[in-house]
DNA sequence: AATGAATGAGTGTTCATTCAT
DNA sequence: TATGAATGAACACTCATTCAT
């Protein structure tokens, strides 16, 4: 029973998170989220208040995957630049998938940041640590860094269809390194 | 007459423009457009054949101004540098309110990627005749420094809030630079 | 136009007053006032805010009647039992149709009086006037004749399918008269 | 075993009465009621067939209830005027809870009056051993009668928010002497 | 051309009832 | 017998779109 019962949120978040990396909160109703999880309408909400409750757990679930990569590339990385080059591609991974639903949460909590760092806690404490171990390379304050991480992950899930992958890998470690150090200011 | 037409139709524009910015697509209904406009509900249905159309002129109109400001800078400046120097303020200017729309609509069309580049399209000619004219100072092929801009724009806009608008716009201006001549490559 | 618009709310009313006479206020749907009212389910939004808006609108019209044949009774009345004589039959008239919503309504308004007393406000300023004439002729305070009204009042409608209607207007008049001058109080 | 079924189908009851006093019978869950009476949902459907059959049994207790008092009362009382002055405050003990249980049930079953002669019958005997008893002091017949006493106690209820218990009890005791007897008549 | 009253398909959510355990 | 997870019909309410004026 136990086993059943966890099956089944977890075919529901499954179908969500399909769904709401398809198309906008708004368009994907509790039907569809119901029909694909192939549950009841009404089971839906033996597992969760409502449907807002769902977005939040798809994002919960996609921050913690976040959370494992950015940890285990920073226990094997010495420098700034080969964090990075470690951390891009693992991000990268999900991220067409991973990035719409984020941006989505992300607006719906712009006026509601309380919200918003609830579920994102414990990345922004992986971030903390990336900071604190990595921040003497950076021209930038943490606040900053995270903007910047952030920017460019939602940049590559944008033109992720009209961009070979290898471009995106390489904008997206060049464009973050760029930066957080503000190379190539001696350059200009 | 012709006048006051063409008047209804900025203005119910200029309305459904900045409701956009602020809200999400399903979030702004018809009626508000209407209201703020100062129109009738009806006669939005005059001059747009659906909601998804009035979004879809904003996003023109959004474009048409990037094209207006890539243009103008380019025809100022001899060298790649110079014409992002030029280019990358006036982009920013408008960066903020604009880029939520083009996200949005982004969205839209993620899987009618025909009507994205429908509306583009004039964007894309502009940006085409940015890498004919400096692409040879660029270690990169058009799509990729199409990518970058994006990226450096988008980040732009998702950074706005939490870094200062200097900073913004030198990361903006020497990312893409950076990013585009392949400097600092040696740098990863 | 001005004149269809009240048709179609007075359609409304007329259709949610039989329905809510009829069943439970949660056991009319909005579905079955506007299939009654002959329009659509929408167009009810364009008159009230909520479903409990138009119950709220049904006992208001209840309630105005009610006090119009309150005031032309006393207008025409010199004494109380000449007022109990004109007033009784009028009341009646209506009371099998009115009652039952007044009773939910009041039902409804259990916990939170200050709506009941909102929309009956009027009906307890015409009371107060009659009890403001005829007070001296009766043997009890203002909340008590209220009692009476309201429980004879309710007892003509509660008796309505099991007795003759000259019996139920004899014991509304008699009883009213009594009860209220106190008289018989020697025979209990 | 037996002794434990029984006691759980009484806390059931005890769970649903307090319950259906205080709300009426949609805004009452069966969620609800199994949550108070502290047993499983699934189980108030091992003691009754559906929601409706809930109501029904409260009713019948409270019917039984009026039963006891009303014998009592009269086995005590020689004459109506005596009988009803004992009837009534015992009545008017419980009438608060009760009565708002009674009309509800009243109102669920207008259309179904079967059923609720199936509910009320014990009761109705009781009144009829009443009439048979006092019949000759009342100047209307057995159904007439049972329509007062309904519409009396009913009364009771609905005014005891705003008037004194001992006023109810005045109105209650002469409001039906009054109209049982058609006292007055010769006093208008 | 301009309007806004009218509409009904569609939404998120509730809850009586069933049934496998 | 006792349970509560599962269900889907039903609900109040919203809103893009139509159309008579």
């Amino acid at each position: 029973m136990q086993i059943k019962k966890e099956e089944k949120k977890t075919r529901i978040l499954s179908a969500a998170t399909r769904l709401f990396s398809e198309r906008d909160f708004q368009e994907v109703s509790v039907n569809d989220i119901a029909r694909i999880a192939g549950v009841g309408k009404g089971t839906i909400y033996t597992y969760f208040k409502e449907k807002e409750e769902i977005l939040e757990a798809c994002v919960a679930e996609i921050f913690s995957d976040f959370v494992d990569k950015i940890r285990s590339s920073y226990e094997e990385a010495k420098s700034l630049s080969s964090f990075i080059e470690r951390v891009a591609p693992r991000l990268l991974e999900n991220v067409v998938v991973n990035s719409r639903i984020l941006f989505m949460f992300n607006r719906k909590c712009h006026s509601d940041r309380k919200r918003y760092r609830k579920v994102s806690g414990e990345y922004r404490k992986a971030m903390a640590e990336v900071f604190q171990r990595y921040g003497k390379e950076m021209s930038c304050n943490f606040e900053t860094m995270n903007a910047y991480f952030t920017a460019f992950l939602m940049t590559s899930y944008m033109v992720y269809e009209s961009v070979d992958k290898e471009i995106i890998e390489e904008v997206l470690t060049r464009g973050l390194l760029c930066s957080l150090r503000g190379c190539g200011q001696d350059k200009v």
